[in-house]
DNA sequence: ATCCAGGGGGATT
DNA sequence: AATCCCCATGGA
C-alpha cells in the first residue's frame, strides 16, 4: 500500500497535462512521472494522493501544494476571462521544477509540439541517462548537467536544429550558470541571464522563470497565449509580444504566471473538443 | 522593427 | 504524393 497525501485544491491531471512537463504517462490508472534521475507513482482520487518513489516533502514542494490558490483567483477573478478559466480548472497549479531539467526541456519545445517534444527529450534521456525504474516500470534519468551532450548524436535523435543549442549549452562557458542562483535575482536580471544561454529567447526564459524558479510574473507568450489575448484584450487586434505581455502586468501584476497558465490550458483544453488533441506549445 | 532560415510533423489538397 | 502551414530562436 502507497502512502497517501491529503490535497486541497489540487488537480493532478490538469496540472500534469498542462504543458509544464513532458515526461509522464498514464497506465493502469497511475500516472508515472520522471524527475531527474527517479520514476514517481502517482494516483489522485478526490482530495487523496497516493505516490511512490519520493516523499510527502518532495511533492508539497513540487506541486507548489503550500500556494494559496483561493487567494490567487480571488485576485484573478476581477478579469472576467480569466475568472472562466480558473474555475474550469480549479486545481491547476504552477509546479517548481528543476532548473536544469526545465531549461533543457524548453529549449526542447522550440518551435516543436508536444508529442515530439517527448519523443526528443527521451531521445536525450537514453542517450545521456541511466536506466531507471519503480514497480516494473522503466525508463532513463535525465541528462546531468555535465553530461557530454554532442551535436551529431542529437540530431540523429531527432532533435533537429535544437541539437546545437543543447551541445553550445554544456560545451560552453555556460557550465558556470548558477541557475538555481538567478531566484535571487530580481526578474529582469533573471531573465536576460537565462536569455545569454544558447537557444533561449524570451519566451523558453519565461517558461523556466515560471516553472522553476518561482517568478510567478513570468508570462510566456506562445501563439495560443497570444491569440487569447489578442482576442479578449485588444478586440482582436494584432499586436507584438511586448505589448501583450505589458498588458498582463497591468491586469495580473504579480500572478501574471498563473494568469497564463489558466488561458493556455483553457484555451488548449476548447481546441482538443473541437477535434485536435495535441497542439503547439 | 521586419524578414527569413531551419526542420519535422500534421493537415490539406 | 506533393504542398501548405506552423513555430521559438537567431541572424541579417
Amino acid at each position: 500500500m502507497s502512502p497517501f497525501l491529503l490535497v486541497h485544491r489540487f488537480d493532478l491531471r490538469a496540472t500534469l497535462n498542462s504543458g509544464q512537463v513532458f515526461r509522464f504517462d498514464e497506465q493502469g490508472g497511475y500516472f508515472f512521472l520522471r524527475v531527474r534521475d527517479r520514476v514517481i507513482r502517482l494516483r489522485q482520487e478526490g482530495p487523496r494522493l497516493e505516490y511512490s518513489g519520493c516523499d510527502e516533502a518532495f511533492l508539497r514542494d513540487f506541486f507548489q501544494l503550500e500556494v494559496d490558490l483561493e487567494a490567487i483567483e480571488k485576485e484573478l477573478s476581477l478579469d472576467p476571462f480569466v475568472r472562466k478559466a480558473m474555475r474550469s480548472f480549479p486545481g491547476l497549479r504552477v509546479m517548481r521544477q528543476d532548473p536544469w531539467e526545465c531549461l533543457v526541456c524548453f529549449i526542447c519545445s522550440s518551435a516543436s509540439n508536444i508529442p515530439r517534444i517527448r519523443r526528443n527529450i527521451e531521445g536525450l534521456c537514453r542517450l545521456y541517462g541511466h536506466p531507471i525504474s519503480l514497480n516494473g516500470y522503466q525508463s532513463f534519468s535525465f541528462p546531468e548537467p555535465g553530461a557530454p551532450l554532442e551535436e551529431e548524436a542529437m540530431r540523429r535523435a531527432g532533435l533537429g536544429f535544437r541539437a546545437r543549442y543543447l551541445a553550445a549549452l554544456t560545451a560552453g562557458c555556460h557550465r558556470g550558470l548558477d541557475l538555481s542562483g538567478l531566484r535571487r535575482h530580481p526578474y529582469e536580471q533573471a531573465q536576460a541571464a537565462l536569455m545569454q544561454l544558447p537557444g533561449v529567447g524570451e519566451k523558453i526564459a519565461d517558461c523556466v522563470l515560471l516553472f522553476s524558479l518561482g517568478f510567478s510574473q513570468a508570462f510566456p507568450v506562445d501563439t495560443w497565449i497570444k491569440r487569447v489575448m489578442q482576442q479578449n484584450y485588444f478586440r482582436g487586434r494584432k499586436v507584438s509580444n511586448p505589448f501583450i505581455r505589458q498588458r498582463a502586468w497591468e491586469k495580473f501584476g504579480l500572478n501574471a504566471g498563473y494568469a497564463q497558465q489558466y488561458l493556455f490550458h483553457y484555451a488548449r483544453m476548447q481546441r482538443a473538443r473541437a477535434g485536435n488533441v495535441s497542439g503547439p506549445l
